[in-house]
DNA sequence: CCAGACGTTGTT
DNA sequence: GTCTGG
DNA sequence: CCAGACGTTGTT
DNA sequence: GTCTGG
């Protein structure tokens, strides 16, 4: 599962790392809580294959939806579900996106959140969906779910699920909009390599959605002096 | 035909 | 217990 | 995901 | 919008 995530890698770094036009880019502040229902940041492409970064709502509304949906349900979609839900089959076919963050939480069983993040320390894109919703008022919000899957080995002991992280040579394939079907698409919502990841508990502060900071992600043992 | 749902997760 | 808000 | 509310009336 | 249930 994916309920709660950081982002703190600066937007030079991340111009870099998922080639974007760096004109055009606004402002990213570093997030160490971010929740759903909150903006998150996410690469899209647009219909002459260009990048582009959006700030979008976590919780994915779909474009027929008459009222603005109370809560978020819709903020992990499953992998092994996509095509048979009214709610993402559209959007896997025409609106794919990369989350980007830097590490996700996880909380097991015992209540303890831990903290997992790529053992290099760069940059992470999960896999999403996007949708463009319009409210009566006109109001367009656009909207994104993170898909989900099988825990890895690293993962697995705190819970069964994790987003899909996508490796770099396999973000162009997710957001090109054709060329592509669902069957193939499918084969890169897999649970990513254990190796390449690093983990450790982390303090009961993350989860309070008002606390953000550095402290949230920081190794419980090794806490920041603040 | 119309009405109503449309989602994921974890826990006992 | 269940829903909403972040 | 977790935290926090869960209600109506009348008054300033 | 599209599907299911009645």
């Amino acid at each position: 599962m994916c309920g709660r995530f950081t982002q703190y890698t600066p937007k030079k770094q991340i111009a870099e790392v998922f080639n974007l036009d760096p004109g055009g880019l606004f402002d990213l502040s570093p997030r160490y809580n971010i929740a759903p229902t909150q903006q998150v940041a996410a690469v899209g492409q647009t219909k002459d294959g260009r990048r582009k970064l959006a700030m979008l709502r976590w919780g994915l509304i779909p474009s027929w939806a008459r009222e603005m949906p109370g809560g978020a349900k819709t903020f992990n979609a499953r992998a092994e579900t996509l095509q048979q839900r009214p709610t993402f089959r559209d959007a896997l076919g025409l609106r794919r996106c990369l989350v980007i963050a830097d590490g996700f939480y996880e909380w097991g069983k015992d209540k303890t959140p831990v903290y997992f993040y790529d053992s290099m320390g760069k940059p992470m894109a999960f896999a999403g969906l996007w949708d463009s919703w319009k409210s009566g008022e006109g109001k367009t919000i656009n909207s994104c779910a993170i898909i989900t899957t099988e825990a890895n080995g690293l993962v697995k002991p705190v819970h069964d699920r994790m987003p899909a992280v996508l490796y770099p040579a396999e973000y162009g394939w997710w957001l090109d909009r054709d060329g592509t079907d669902a069957g193939e698409l499918g084969k890169l919502l897999r649970p990513y390599q254990a190796s390449l990841m690093k983990a450790h508990p982390v303090s009961k502060r993350v989860n309070d959605v008002r606390n953000d900071g550095e402290v949230c992600a920081a190794p419980l043992n090794l806490p920041l002096i603040t």
